[in-house]
DNA sequence: CACGATATTGATACCAAGTATCAGTAAGTG
DNA sequence: CACTTACTGATACTTGGTATCAATATCGTG
């Protein structure tokens, strides 16, 4: 899912330290070492990933610089259905998630259509709305691919 | 939000204590008594508040039931950002929700063209899809009222 | 550069949500 | 009624995440 036909449509590079100091926050050593570290990453990922990741970074600067980041709108919090919230760099200004329920990998998308429906239910509900979230469940091809090679040469 | 515009399409009774036997699973007291509660409330609800509502029912049956009800398609789990999940039940073969992010009532909703755009970003997606999920949050009709109310006379 | 106010850190303890265990109990069957 | 099997629930545990707070780093300023 690295490299979904939308998910290429990623907008300039991202600076998440920027992002931080752009709310008045300082630029310390433990909070580079997690932005770089989620620079680094290609797919999305959660808190406790990161904290195994950086054991020289104490848990809790790690969940106060995600939540930091969730809170600047430099990182989207994905909520799972049975897992840990997963985090991925917000690259594109609105979009949805593809979520790969064999691997856990994510990958993001955009499509005007969704906006389209977005904007016609809101006669249907009751009440004012201020946001949406979308989550499509998929396989993706490099797992389509694995089950593929493992039903032809059963090794095991 | 009990009666929203759409969510009003529901389709016929639910009985869960008979989704529980159609799996073949046992018509205790225990499973009765949070079956029983589930179709008594008009809300979505959390697991602890139901261990909450029957202190008689240890919790690790009340999460066992609710496993139980979900695995069967009785109820639908539905992922928070910040809080613990929360359960409806399904009374809408397939269908999307609707939550009040002041006071969490959540609804149901079902729309024709949410399922056209899934057919239509088949074609745009690298891998297969094997479900969405979607969510709209909204500030539910009683709590605009309510604001509105609070705005006119400030009790404090 | 040293100073000092202030933000930040991280070890620790804590909390909440949820699951595994397992001896005791209830359901259903013959 | 006896027996097998499923179920229960108290308990202990795990995991994800947050509050606390003394020690420390940051950064504007003299």
């Amino acid at each position: 899912m690295t490299s979904s036909t939308l998910s290429t449509t990623r907008s300039a590079e991202v600076n998440l330290g920027n992002a931080l100091e752009d709310r008045g926050l300082r630029r310390t050593t433990a909070r580079t070492a997690v932005t770089d570290r989620i620079e680094g990453l290609s797919d999305a990922f959660t808190a406790e990933q990161l904290c195994r990741d950086l054991p020289e970074v104490g848990r809790a600067t790690v969940y106060r610089t995600i939540r930091h980041l969730v809170d600047a709108g430099a990182l989207c919090k994905l909520a799972m259905l049975d897992d840990a919230p997963m985090y991925s760099i917000a690259r594109i200004e609105h979009h949805h998630h593809t979520v790969c329920s064999r691997c856990g990998a994510v990958g993001e998308f955009r499509h005007s259509t969704v906006e389209r429906v977005m904007r016609s239910l809101a006669n249907e509900i009751d009440g004012d709305i201020i946001g949406h979230r979308m989550e499509i469940f998929i396989t993706c091809n490099s797992c389509l691919a694995e089950l593929a090679a493992g039903n032809s040469t059963i090794n095991g």
